[in-house]
DNA sequence: TTTTGAAGTCTCTCC
DNA sequence: GACTTCAAAA
């Protein structure tokens, strides 16, 4: 059983298939120079870039000039002749593809703008807005981020009648993922839940009627998932009865190049093949010993079978690695080595010289940090900016004690990957407002700010979207409503900011940034009651408010903010602000395709890189295993990989236990470092303690007793 | 019956 | 430190 809608089998023709149009993302106009691939790429780049038509598999080590390659590929078709407008290149994050074509422009001039370039999901977006309509699919859809998706899974689950205190019944977010997963891997919903979730097996049909509501849901109320974007793109394509629709999506581009294709899942692989029914001009990237979005669906399976599912599909391989010092590769190499499957081979350079690696044992968190930062000061003294270093870890909170630190000792940072301040609830609110105004239907967002008028809670709030439904969601019929009397007011008041908000759409006095100083007025005060600590809330609202003013429309505004999120603080449109030389900060997922001179990967401990929750399962260790390879092969010049000694384990009771090396850094591996443990500060007066202080013999007899075992 | 405050329970990666 | 669950108040 499947769960995407099923396309209608009417549909209109017309509008012309003119490309749609992309804003450009930079300004200045890059002077055109003829392009030198021989003096600037080696044998294999210059055979993948030049490669003529046809499908083509670049098979492409960690920093092998696996973007070079591509964007040399990019301006070869250019000076080919192939129109830009008629090239897309698909990439995994937004970062990659600003990157790729901000390099692209350098090397052939402005005429590379008009490639089009974005992930699968904001492509997907795109195409639908553009295409949907007359595949009958609603043209006014708003959607759904993850959060989203679990808070309306919510709604059907309660509306399955699964919601009680049956403890037993799996949350939401597992609801979500069994779903997200099943979508974007094919496999029947029994088989997922034997492999992932073999207590719930029981549950299996209960999945299936929330997950058949969840989808009737989404689609009564105009809501779009991610993964519907895909499933859409998908089903447009390949559905019979869109045929038509599906040809001219396929004839809107001649060529097709796609980045990190280790990356991709079986439904953008389906997506990959449509696009390519009139053409066979494919380009995919990709390394094995990179793949890290299993937890998404993503298969390794897409870049073996490639060959297979293009026939006559050209193989290229790049092998020589242009970035780190060969210690660093040594090292990289070796941790690499102990996956249980690969399938490439060991990178080379060509650079001589570097320093080993270091392995540095921290007494506890707090050493670490100040290791961390004394050493980039080091190196920024010696020359390095702050940019070209880097501070990875495993997962956004870990590196609060070094945010802590930075900001005490007025080091400026931007942190890439973790919770983004648009998940944060006070943002979400002050977006339900305007979801609701945009889609009246949007269930998940009138539940959403309902909930926050003083008197009304869960029932109250589930009282008022029925008598919504019941109307077909004419905004009339929430006036009409009848709440109880403690939530008179509040609902009064509620009533008369959405009126004027939506006379002020119709006297086109909206913009969305004055709509969210509208909502502000009774939002503010809302706040205010729920949280103790409201500055740096209201801050992030004057940050949301600044967004909003670079957006012309609501529609586009809330679909920007949905696919591409700002995903820094200094991306938040203070503009100057991302000029400055400032460190980053990155989780290792997040790092994934940058490389920095200097870089630091923290808490390198058992149970946290890899994570606790990936030691049941082999699939999953190794998946943090080439993570971590990810994370270290991300250094040109310097390497540190830190672990404190002595963990403070909030979890049971206010002690400390000591915690293990994480087990990818085994015996082989650390002797591919060189080893450094930071003494015991009590012992030492502080001058006296370099930031790389001399090995005890104590501790490293401790380091090595625990590889014996 | 519904809301709200307080104690208790986890904590990921991303479009 | 944020979200869920439980018990008391309106």
């Amino acid at each position: 059983m499947r769960y995407g809608a099923p396309l209608p089998s009417g549909y209109i023709q017309g509008v012309s298939d003119e490309p749609i149009a992309y804003p450009a993302r930079v300004r200045e106009v890059a002077p055109r120079r003829a392009v030198d691939f021989d003096a600037d790429l080696n044998e294999a780049q210059r055979k993948a870039a030049t490669h003529p038509d046809g499908p083509l598999l670049i098979v492409a080590g960690a920093g092998t000039g696996k973007t070079r390659t591509l964007v040399y590929r990019v301006a070869h078709l250019i000076e080919r002749g192939v129109r830009p407008e008629r090239i897309l290149l698909l990439t995994f994050t937004r970062r990659a593809a600003q990157e790729m074509l901000g390099r692209a422009e350098k090397l052939v001039g402005s005429e590379s703008r008009a490639v089009h370039g974005g992930t699968f999901h904001g492509t997907a977006h795109r195409l639908i807005r553009r295409f949907g309509v007359e595949a009958g699919l609603p043209g006014d859809f708003t959607i759904l981020d993850q959060g989203d998706a679990e808070d309306l899974m919510q709604l059907s689950r309660a509306a399955c009648g699964l919601a009680d205190k049956t403890k037993r019944f799996p949350k939401k977010e597992t609801l979500h993922h069994v779903y997200s997963r099943h979508v974007n891997t094919e496999f029947p919903v029994g088989a997922i839940l034997r492999e992932e979730y073999p207590r719930f097996i029981e549950f299996e049909d209960d999945f299936t009627r929330v997950f058949a509501d969840y989808t009737a849901r989404k689609q009564s109320r105009n809501l779009v998932d991610y993964d519907d974007l895909l499933l859409y793109w998908a089903m447009l394509l390949e559905t019979e009865a869109a045929r038509a629709i599906g040809d001219r999506i396929g004839a809107l581009y001649d060529h097709i190049l796609v980045d990190e294709f280790q990356d991709t899942n079986v439904l953008q692989a389906r997506i990959l093949k449509g696009m390519c029914r009139v053409h066979r001009n494919l380009t995919v990237v990709g390394d094995d010993a990179q793949s890290i979005y299993a937890f998404r669906g993503a298969t390794i399976r897409n870049i073996l079978d490639f060959p297979r599912d293009f026939h006559g599909a050209a193989v290229v391989t790049l092998e020589q690695n242009y970035r780190s010092t060969q210690p660093i590769l040594d090292a990289s190499n070796m941790l690499i080595s102990r996956a249980e499957e690969r399938f490439t081979k060991e990178l080379y350079t060509t650079r001589t010289g570097g320093e080993k690696p270091w392995l540095v044992t921290a007494q506890d968190e707090s050493q670490q940090t100040r290791f961390v930062v004394d050493r980039i000061l080091e190196l920024h003294e010696a020359g390095t900016p702050l940019r070209e270093m880097a501070v990875l870890f495993r997962a956004g909170y870990m590196s609060a004690d070094l945010e802590i630190e930075l900001t005490a000792r007025n080091i400026p940072f931007e942190k890439w990957g973790g919770l983004k301040f648009l998940e944060a609830a006070h943002v979400k609110d002050v977006l339900a407002f305007l979801r609701v105004l945009e889609n009246p239907r949007d269930e998940v967002s009138w539940y959403r700010l309902l909930q926050l008028m003083p008197g009304i809670g869960e029932t109250t709030a589930r009282r008022a979207i029925e008598a919504l439904a019941d109307r077909d969601w004419n905004p009339e019929a929430f006036a009409e409503f009848v709440p109880p009397p403690r939530a008179k007011d509040a609902h009064r008041g509620l009533v008369d900011l959405l009126r004027a908000l939506r006379r002020a759409d119709l006297e086109g006095d909206g913009g969305v940034a004055k709509d969210i100083v509208r909502i502000r007025t009774m939002y503010d005060d809302i706040l205010r009651a729920r949280y103790d600590r409201e500055e740096p809330r209201l801050a992030d609202l004057d940050r949301l408010q600044a967004i909003a003013d670079g957006y012309g429309s609501r529609t586009d505004f809330l679909a920007a903010i949905s696919l591409d999120p700002p995903a820094s603080s200094t991306d938040l449109g203070f503009g100057s602000e991302s000029e400055d030389d400032v460190l980053i900060l990155s989780t290792a997922h997040s790092a994934k395709g940058k490389e920095w001179d200097a870089v630091f990967v923290i808490w390198a401990v058992d149970g946290w890189f890899p994570m606790s929750r990936a030691l049941g399962d082999d699939d999953q260790i190794e998946e943090e295993r080439r993570l971590m390879y990810v994370a270290l092969t991300r250094a040109r010049d310097h390497l540190a990989v830190t672990h404190p000694f002595n963990v403070y384990q909030s979890r049971r009771g206010a002690d400390y236990s000591l915690s293990q090396l994480s087990r990818f850094i085994d015996r082989g591996v650390v002797r591919t470092f060189q080893q450094v443990v930071l003494e015991s500060t009590e012992r030492l007066p502080e001058a006296e303690t370099p930031s790389a202080a001399t090995p005890t013999v104590d501790l490293r007899a401790l380091l090595r007793s625990r590889f014996s075992s």
